[in-house]
Parts: structure tokens; C-alpha cells; sequence
RNA sequence: GCGGACGUGGCGAAACCGGUAGACGCAAGGGACUUAAAAUCCCUCGGGCUAUGCCCGUGCGGGUUCGACCCCCGCCGUCCGCACCA
């Protein structure tokens, strides 16, 4: 006997156990079908899945089943982010041993993302933190090594004085260490970098032809790696002025044709001629110090404020030595960006406009906007820096700035002072090296090893993995492997005298930005990939994954990838062909009479005429209702994945988070919603049912023009629910399936009142259309619903059926008529009808000679297919 | 400051390439069934009016067009990204 309500608590576990025991998500690679590849960005394994997951990995499992459905070879796999900082920091709080709490976490979140019924070959299951995977990862940066692709030098980090550790970005908070409170201080140090700048002009054409990419990416990574083509001067010095006898001082310009229009030159605080200059005068030393300090504590309060220092030292202009110009420290130049020295054109340019405002150094406008009179042209506080006309310029007067530019770069190029031209072109990229060491233990060891007599010496690549040590403490601060009593200690491979271990771990982007390679062929053990596998699995056919990684891990994925090739592991530049970047969870927050958080499981809602009124499930107390903001624990509005499934199933919230909103928009979980949800779930249950009871053997002939309704209702669906899933448009497929339902219900209830029992063969047809429509979004649903209509085999294995595009063509269309553009009438008519038989039958209608009031038609405006506009 | 996106009923939204604005869902209201509730089913649901019809309506003000949520110009607002990039 069928159950009258669907129990999904019965039914998906069944399910799931039988996909299982047919292995039917193992995806083999010798399989010759075409190939498909999805992929959501795997999770750092924190503790418990939450409801973005339960989004993102619904979205991937959709086009998965899909494409599976279509015919694809599809691999859909997932994996462990695993390295990372809240290890160990949980280590350091519960005195657990970051290992252990890793594999407890991905032990439960497996299980959990296993509950949801998504069609994933966890045959390729990896996780980071394995040696398994990271020895492979050393191998490469060995590689890397090799092929020039590896730097070491110094760069600036957080460092904490109190805990010994160094801060990433976002553990300092308003200039203090998050957990010590200390004031951060700025320390050079010496540390890996790996060369993604070698790639910089490559990274950025290559995003034109990443059409299958959101734009709003693309631009983000275009304005990171920020290319832009200018000049490289060298001003000459006055000898007198020069605090070490420096001849000249190199800058960077994009604007080479407002040189005319020059106040002053400026150069960064750490810039060696600040540097020089500062040995002499002391005032210029404290300004300096004080600038360092600026950029940290006090950034908030100064950071409109353009600060300088004259140094004393003039430069003489490339075009006429007896102009000089006067050198100044100022903290809005970065010695990281071009060459930490610029030339100061405050007409065309608003900081060395406020600039030389306070220092009262004052301006020439150089650049005149077309329609204006260059002798009144005059700039106060507004820089201009339009296009125009060269201006008080001398022998560039009357160019266009293409033109200025151009005869700029030519005249310097062939100056030459010392051997060497003034000037050279140079394109300058924002991007920087990536700086790969993290002084942690909880990561990838970087596998060099220090020799005091060789210098650095690789690992020998027969000796990897260089595993973590497990016996470690996290009750000092600092990072355990340099403490380790033994670890570091080894004999130089090269001299085989003593050698120093690395003790500094890789950055966890260099994890991610490589797993999507070996998820090809996880279980290689002797090289990261064979390149023949990887060739033809990538590039991912669609990625999907929130827009927080809009930037860097694409960007340093992207750049991997390259570097693979360049060293043959993998044969292609570009890893991600779609990329899809979906939307957050937002949830309504609560907060009860004392001003605390409280979680939405404790809230209870009432709704009365419209208001909402919310109490604590507990007390009894009244709650307000807050902003609907993010899920986050600090806010408490998380709903939990597991107690959700536990309630309505995994269909349930999988369908909630398909529908609603749009995938790339924000969603917003509501009780009220899910609910919806399971009433949906109920009702498709119902409407199988009553169509397995009622429905005619395969193959019975649907007669009769209800059955051909309803075999045009199947069709219509399933044309745009296959439209909509290839778009990721999920929220319209939802609307389809409902409106289909509701369709089908409609048309089941007239045919039981016309006891029209012979047109069930259109019925079969179309409830099975409905269920293998249904199977991608709610997989287990679909195979209760398929067996109950007595299929063989399983919905997950059925083939994706054909649209009969017959079907979709209506002999007669209605279209709507409007008069003078106000829509009067509707007019059915033949589909093929031609325009006088057309403009006859809405001429005719009485609502239209209404309309017009006795006038004659002017025009009659017929668009095929969709509308008439008579102009009276 | 620079760059980008968005703005449609009570709410989430839909509307193809410029062609019937509001599909579908949620909420709400009314009814049926029930001792009652839940569930289910049926109806209403942008606003207004002199209601079988007409007028207004896609943030605001203009424009182009037979016809504009959609294109153009100018505002207002919200959100996001980057931030002294020479």
C-alpha cells in the first residue's frame, strides 16, 4: 500500500544506499563518453556544514545530475581545504592536536554533505593536509624552483612583539594583534615568493577570452593586477644638493606629456634617497618614523591628509637643466608601486594638486579641455584630468595627450646622460609577487633546507614528503616547528654537513590553487598529475563558488596553472571555463529585551493581519525582530544544515535554495519558505500518486484534446526547464515545475470530471517528464515518484528525454492588439495568417473600433508572434 | 575618491532582441471540509474610480519610438569591490 504523506526520512537514506551500492557517481577517466566537469570550490573543514554550503552544492549537484542525465562523462568531485589557521587556534583554546581536530571535523561535514544527496565520486575524496596530496605539492614548488619561477626576498609583515607570531591582514585589528592586543610593528623578513608578475600581462589579456566568467570578476582581477603603460625618467641632480653624491633620481610616469606642467618631485618614506637624505637632517628622520607610524595606527584620521618634506635636494628638468624642481618625502608615495619617486603635475593630477595646495608650491595647467580658452584656463582645487589640448608646453603646444605622450617618450628615449637613455617605456603592473611563507605549523612545509656552507639546498625530491612533525605544543606562542627539539635539525643533502630545516609553511592558496588538477587522478602517487588526464578533465566546465574568491584564489589558480604547464604537469593556461559565483544566505536577526543575540531555533513567530511578532520559545519573552544580515555565529541567525534535513529532508532545503531568488543574488532562509518547500514536496507526492494509479500502460495512445494538452504541457516544460539549467537560472525552473504541477493538477481534475480515462497514456508521459525534470533539484523525491510510476532502472541513471518541438507550435496564437500603444483587445487568429488577414480580424473587433473613436487606421503594426498596434 | 551593480505589488521575484508589467512562490483575506485544529481544496490579492469599463502605475525628471522595466540624457537612493597605483 502507498503511504499517504511522503517520508523522506525513510525514503532518502534508502535512496542514497542504493546509488551507493551501484557506485553510480564513480566517475571513470577511460570512459569515452564526452567529458563534463563541475565543480563547486571545496570547504575548509570548520566543523559543521552551513547553509552556503547546502546552496553552492546544490547549485554544482543540479548541473551534475544533469549533465549526467545528458549523456556527459561528468566528474563531480569534492575534497578538504584543509591548512589553515582555525586549527590552531583551536589547538591553542581546547588542546587539541590540529590533525585530530581537522579529521573530526571532515569526518562529520563528510557525513553531513553526504545527507544531502549529491552525486559525488568521493572515490576522489582529498584532503590538503595529507601528505599524500602535499608531497606532490612540495614536488611542484621543487619544480618551480627549477624553472625560475621561485624568488626569495624580503617583505613586510604583521609582527607581534608580545605573542612572537606573525599576523595575517585580518588578525590585526585597529593596528593591534587580535589576541594580544599588542601594537603591531612592521618587520622586514626573508621569505619565498612565487613569480606570478612573470605572468602579469599574459593574466590580464587572457581575461577577454574568459567569456564564460561574470564580468564584475573579471574587472576585479583586471583592476588587481592594474597594467598600465608609461615612462621611466631619470632626473639629474644638483650635485651641491645630493646628500651622497646621487646623480639622478629614476620615477615612474603614466602621464609623460604633463611634464611641463611640473612642481615637484617626491619619493616614498623608505626610499634610499629619503633614506640618504634623512642621515643629515633629523627633522627629515622623524618625519619619516612618523609617516610609518601613519600608515598603521592612525590611518582613519589622516588619510585625506597629503604630507611632505622638502629634502633640500633639486632635480633639474629633462628639458631644460636650468629648472629644478624641489625633491620631497611625502607618505602618499609607496615605494612598492613603480619606482617609489614620481614628478608632481598638480594641475592634472588631485593629490599633488592637495599637495602642493598646502606647501603652496603652486600649479600650470598643461592640458586645456576642448571648448575653453587657454588663457583663462586656471585650475584652484580641482585637478583636471580630462582630455584636451597641450597648453604653456613649449615645443608640445597643440598636441593631443596621445600625441604629447608619444613626442615625450621619443625625445628622452634618444637623450642620453652616462651611456644610457633618459628615458624608456615601461608597462607597470599593481600586481605583486606572492608571498608564500606563513610562519605556521599547520600548512605545507616548504621542503628547502638552509646549509651554512651551500646556502639553500632542495630537498631531493626521493625524500618527499617533508612530513609536519606530530609531537608539537601549542602552549607557547610561536610557530612549533621552529621550537621543535628535533625537526629541524637535518644534514645539508648537498655537503652532508648541518643543515636547518624550513621551518615556514606555504600560504593555504597554494593548496586550492591546484586541487582542481588532482581531482583528476587523486590517487597518482609517484607526480602530482599525469598530464594527459589533466588535459582532458580541464578546464573546469563550470566552477561555482562564492564572489569572496573573486580574486585571489582565481587569480592565483590561474597563475598555477601556467606554472604547471611550464614545468609539464598540466598542458593549458586558463583552468576554469564557467565560473558561476552564487549568492549568500541571509537570515532575519533576533535580539531579546537585554539587547542579546538570539537564534532563530529559539524564536517563535506570530503573524497577525500583516505584523509579525516574535517571542522566546522559552520564556515566553517578546523578541525583536532585527535587519535580515548574513548568517554568522556572532549574530546567532544561522539555521543548521543537519536540523533542517532532520525536519523536512535534504529535498526540502534543496529546493528551498533553489527557488526564490536568483543564483547570484542573495537568498533569504525564512521559516515560512521552507515550508512552502514541504508543502510542495507533499503535493508532487499526491499528484504521482494519483497519476501512478490512474495512468494507462505505456505506449496507450493519448487521444482526445485534453490529452494533447497535457502532452503540451509536459513538452513546454521541459524545453524551458532544459533552457533554464543550462543558464543556471534555477529559480525558473522551480516556477516552471510549480506552474507544471499545477498545470498537470488542473488538468487531472477535468479529465476525472469528464471520466476521460483513455487519454492516460499523455498522463504517463507526462508525469514521467516530471519526475526526471524534478530528479536533478530533488533526487530522492524523484526516485520514490519514478519506482511509484512503476520505471525500472533508477531516474539518477534515466536519459534526459527529447523535446518534441511539435508540440511547442500552436496552430492558433492569440495576441494581444493595442491601439495608439494602449493594449485594447486580443485577437486569435492562425498562426501562419498573413498581415491583410491579420489587420482584417483586429479592424473587425468592436473594443478596437471603439479605441479609435471613428479615425482610420494610419499603420498597422504587426510583430510576428507577439503583438498588433494599429496607429489610428 | 575611483570602479561596478542594482532600484518592479505587503515580501522574494518574472517579463526572451524594444512588444499584454507582476509568471511562480511567500504572506494576507474570504469560503468549503471538520465537533475543532492541522492538512487539503476553491476564490480574491499593485493603486484608484462614476467597476462588464476606464485612468494611473516598474526610484525621480526629461527624451527617442507606433510602442520603453528595457535605449539615451540628468538626478536620487541602496549595495558591493578597490583604495593614496604616479
Amino acid at each position: 500500500m502507498r503511504p499517504e504523506r511522503y517520508n523522506a526520512k525513510e525514503a532518502e537514506p534508502k535512496w542514497r544506499k542504493v546509488w551507493n551500492d551501484r557506485d553510480l557517481f564513480r566517475t571513470r577517466n577511460e570512459d569515452p563518453r564526452p567529458k563534463y566537469y563541475v565543480l563547486e570550490m571545496f570547504p575548509y573543514p570548520s566543523g559543521r556544514i552551513h547553509m552556503g554550503h547546502v546552496r553552492n552544492y546544490t547549485m554544482g549537484d543540479v548541473v551534475a545530475r544533469y549533465k549526467r542525465a545528458r549523456g556527459f562523462n561528468v566528474l563531480h568531485p569534492m575534497g578538504w581545504d584543509a591548512f589553515g589557521m582555525p586549527a590552531e587556534n583551536a589547538a591553542m583554546q581546547n588542546k587539541v592536536h590540529p590533525k585530530e581536530w581537522t579529521y573530526a571535523n571532515i569526518a562529520t561535514m563528510r557525513g553531513q554533505l553526504q545527507s544531502m544527496g549529491l552525486s559525488l565520486d568521493w572515490s576522489r575524496e582529498i584532503a590538503t593536509c595529507d601528505p599524500s596530496y602535499y608531497k606532490h605539492q612540495q614536488r611542484m614548488f621543487l619544480d618551480f624552483l627549477e624553472a625560475g619561477l621561485v624568488d626569495r626576498k624580503t617583505a613586510k609583515v604583521n609582527w607581534d612583539p608580545v605573542d612572537h607570531t606573525v599576523l595575517a591582514n585580518e588578525q590585526v585589528i585597529d593596528g593591534r594583534g587580535w589576541r594580544s592586543g599588542a601594537l603591531v610593528e612592521q618587520r622586514e623578513l626573508t621569505q619565498w615568493f612565487l613569480k606570478i608578475t612573470d605572468f602579469a600581462e599574459d593574466l590580464n589579456s587572457r581575461l577577454d577570452t574568459l567569456d564564460r566568467w561574470p564580468e564584475k570578476v573579471r574587472l576585479m582581477q583586471r583592476n588587481w593586477i592594474g597594467r598600465s603603460e608609461g615612462l621611466l625618467v631619470r632626473f639629474a641632480l644638483r650635485p651641491e644638493t645630493a646628500p651622497n653624491g646621487e646623480t639622478e633620481l629614476e620615477i615612474y610616469t603614466t602621464r609623460p606629456d604633463t611634464l611641463f606642467g611640473a612642481k615637484f618631485m617626491a619619493v616614498a618614506p623608505d626610499h634610499p634617497l629619503a633614506k640618504a637624505a634623512a642621515d643629515k637632517n633629523p627633522e627629515l628622520a622623524a618625519f619619516i618614523e612618523e609617516c610609518k607610524h601613519l600608515g598603521t595606527a592612525q590611518e582613519a584620521i589622516d588619510k585625506a591628509e597629503k604630507l611632505g618634506f622638502d629634502t633640500g635636494i633639486r632635480a633639474e628638468h629633462p628639458f631644460d637643466p636650468s629648472w629644478t624642481l624641489p625633491v620631497y618625502v611625502a607618505n602618499f608615495i609607496l615605494m612598492e608601486y613603480g619606482t617609489g619617486a614620481i614628478f608632481g603635475c598638480p594641475a592634472h593630477d588631485q593629490r599633488d594638486l592637495d599637495f602642493v595646495n598646502k606647501y603652496g608650491l603652486g600649479n600650470t595647467p598643461v592640458v586645456c579641455p576642448p571648448d575653453v580658452d587657454p588663457e583663462s584656463f586656471v585650475i584652484t582645487d580641482t585637478a583636471y584630468d580630462g582630455d584636451g589640448r597641450l597648453i604653456h608646453s613649449r615645443f608640445l603646444d597643440g598636441m593631443t595627450i596621445p600625441e604629447a605622450k608619444e613626442e615625450v617618450a621619443r625625445r628622452l628615449e634618444s637623450q642620453t646622460r652616462n651611456n644610457r637613455p633618459v628615458a624608456e617605456r615601461k608597462v607597470n603592473f599593481r600586481l605583486r609577487d606572492w608571498g608564500i611563507s606563513r610562519q605556521r605549523y599547520w600548512g605545507c612545509p616548504i621542503p628547502v633546507i638552509h646549509c651554512d656552507a651551500c646556502g639553500i639546498v632542495p630537498v631531493p625530491k626521493n625524500q618527499l614528503p617533508v612530513t609536519l612533525p606530530e609531537d608539537v605544543s601549542f602552549d607557547v606562542p610561536g610557530n612549533p616547528l621552529d621550537r621543535h627539539p628535533t625537526w629541524k635539525h637535518v644534514d645539508c643533502p648537498q655537503c652532508g654537513g648541518k643543515g636547518r630545516r624550513e621551518t615556514d609553511t606555504m600560504d593555504t592558496f597554494v593548496d586550492s590553487s591546484w586541487y582542481f588538477a588532482r581531482f583528476t587522478d587523486p590517487t597518482l602517487t609517484d607526480r602530482p598529475t599525469d598530464k594527459a588526464v589533466v588535459d582532458r578533465w580541464l578546464p573546469v566546465d563550470q566552477y561555482i563558488g562564492g564572489i569572496e574568491h573573486a580574486i585571489l584564489h582565481l587569480l592565483y589558480s590561474r597563475f598555477f596553472t601556467r606554472a604547471m604547464s611550464r614545468t609539464g604537469h598540466a598542458g593549458l593556461d586558463e583552468p576554469f571555463d564557467g565560473l558561476f559565483t552564487q549568492g549568500m544566505v541571509v537570515h532575519e536577526t533576533y535580539k531579546d529585551q537585554a539587547g542579546a543575540w538570539v537564534l532563530p531555533s529559539d524564536v517563535r513567530i506570530e503573524s497577525e493581519g500583516g505584523t509579525r511578532r516574535a517571542f522566546d520559545v522559552n520564556t515566553g519573552a517578546p523578541v525583536e525582530i532585527g535587519s535580515i544580515e548574513k548568517m554568522s555565529k556572532s549574530k546567532k541567525n544561522t539555521v543548521d544544515p543537519d536540523e533542517i534535513i532532520a525536519s523536512y529532508g535534504a529535498d526540502t532545503a534543496r529546493w528551498f535554495m533553489l527557488s526564490d531568488s536568483p543564483p547570484e543574488r542573495d537568498v533569504i532562509w525564512t521559516e515560512e519558505g521552507v515550508q512552502g518547500a514541504a508543502r510542495f514536496v507533499q503535493r508532487v507526492w499526491r499528484l504521482i500518486s494519483e497519476l501512478a494509479d490512474r495512468a494507462a500502460p505505456d505506449g496507450a495512445a493519448a487521444e482526445g484534446p485534453l490529452g494533447q494538452a497535457v502532452r503540451k504541457a509536459a513538452h513546454k516544460a521541459l524545453a524551458a526547464v532544459e533552457e533554464d539549467v543550462e543558464r543556471l537560472r534555477f529559480n525558473r525552473c522551480v516556477a516552471h515545475l510549480y506552474e507544471f504541477a499545477n498545470t498537470l493538477q488542473d488538468m487531472l481534475t477535468r479529465a476525472k470530471a469528464a471520466e476521460e480515462l483513455g487519454l492516460s497514456g499523455a498522463f504517463r508521459e507526462a508525469a514521467r517528464i516530471f519526475v526526471q525534470l524534478l530528479a536533478p533539484m530533488m533526487p530522492h523525491l524523484a526516485e520514490e515518484c519514478w519506482a511509484t510510476l512503476g520505471e525500472t532502472g533508477l531516474v539518477a541513471e534515466a536519459a534526459w528525454p527529447d523535446v518534441e518541438r511539435a508540440l511547442l507550435v500552436e496552430e492558433t496564437i492569440t495576441l494581444p492588439v493595442q491601439v495608439n500603444g494602449k493594449k485594447r483587445a486580443d485577437v486569435t487568429i492562425a498562426r501562419d495568417a498573413d498581415q491583410a488577414s491579420i489587420e482584417a480580424a483586429v479592424l473587425s473587433l468592436d473594443a478596437v473600433q471603439k479605441a479609435m473613436e471613428g479615425k482610420s487606421a494610419r499603420k498597422i503594426i504587426v510583430v510576428p508572434q507577439r503583438i498588433v498596434n494599429v496607429v489610428a
